[in-house]
DNA sequence: ATGCGGACCTGTTAGC
DNA sequence: TGCTAACAGGTCCGCA
């Protein structure tokens, strides 16, 4: 589920939920996420009050006196609101419970997520520390990609899926973006001109945009229960299509795979 | 420094 | 219908 939009739309749903409350126990049911569920966890939150629930990049942080909570989804991660007690499922690996008797509840089928704590300022994090811009803050640009990409051999779609370059681009937009921008995904990314650069910005800017916007409309549903988005299905133009026609000039879209990820592109359209 | 492949783990789907 | 293999929204790590 989580590409950036998810991420932010499941910030957007759980906030007025969560700011505010005061944690009063923790349960963890699985500790072994990507990495162990911190022991001190539970000391750090409980009795505290969550003051902030902010977004770096794909990492959800929890903002408390002493320090934050991060929570990455992983592949297949998930927060939910549900009433503290409720019954819980083989993959509900913790509960924040709150006082007012709700709580967030964490589930991940594949445990490729992680649940952290760092005292202090969280983006000194390891994980954090060396994070590229925000793709829709006024620091992602043109020229900040074009002169990131100089001498970079690597395929353009690796490249904007990289962390380092820039947060929040998964499989399914970097797809998208290159297909809007007309570029090919195996692309050298040290080749790809300024003016293009423009275009991948843009395209990415507006892709990642407008599925927060889209994911938006679940809101309710994603709070209320069973959650589960379908927002972004129609608006795909290539991922998932291949073999399919190009929505522009129709040709049958290519699929290849870079790196271990699929790549649906169109051969007419880009180059 | 960069780039690549492997690893983590489970559920769903495609194919025989 | 049932079994097996391939694949899935992420990203860290070790090695060349």
């Amino acid at each position: 589920m989580p590409e950036l939009p998810e991420v932010e739309t499941t910030r957007r749903g759980i906030k007025p939920y969560v700011v505010g409350e005061r944690v009063e126990r923790l349960v963890v049911r699985n500790s072994s996420l990507r990495w162990p569920v911190p022991q001190e966890l539970a000391q750090q939150i409980q009795g505290s009050q969550v003051l902030e629930l902010l977004r770096r990049g794909k990492y959800l942080l929890f903002g408390f006196s002493t320090g934050t909570m991060i929570i990455h989804l992983g592949m297949s991660g998930s927060l939910r609101i549900v009433p503290t007690g409720q019954p819980a499922g083989k993959h509900d690996h913790l509960d924040i419970g709150f006082c007012n008797g709700q709580s967030l509840r964490y589930t991940d089928p594949r445990r490729f997520g992680a649940v952290l704590w760092i005292a202090g300022d969280p983006l000194l994090h390891p994980l954090l520390k060396s994070l590229g811009p925000e793709p829709l803050s006024a620091d992602f640009d043109a020229v900040y990609l074009y002169q990131k990409s100089r001498g970079r051999t690597g395929p353009i779609k690796n490249f904007i899926m990289n962390s380092q370059v820039v947060v929040g681009v998964g499989n399914i937009y970097a797809n998208e973006a290159l297909f809007k921008a007309g570029i090919r995904p195996q692309r050298a990314a040290g080749k790809v001109s300024l003016r293009r650069m423009e275009l991948l910005v843009e395209a990415i800017k507006q892709v990642l945009a407008q599925a927060i916007e889209m994911g938006g409309t679940t809101l309710r549903d994603f709070v209320g229960g069973d959650g589960k988005p379908g927002y972004f299905k129609q608006s795909l133009c290539v991922y998932g299509r291949a073999g399919q026609a190009c929505v522009q000039c129709a040709s049958s879209l290519i699929e290849s795979r870079l790196g271990q990820r699929s790549s649906v592109y169109c051969p007419r359209c880009q180059r």
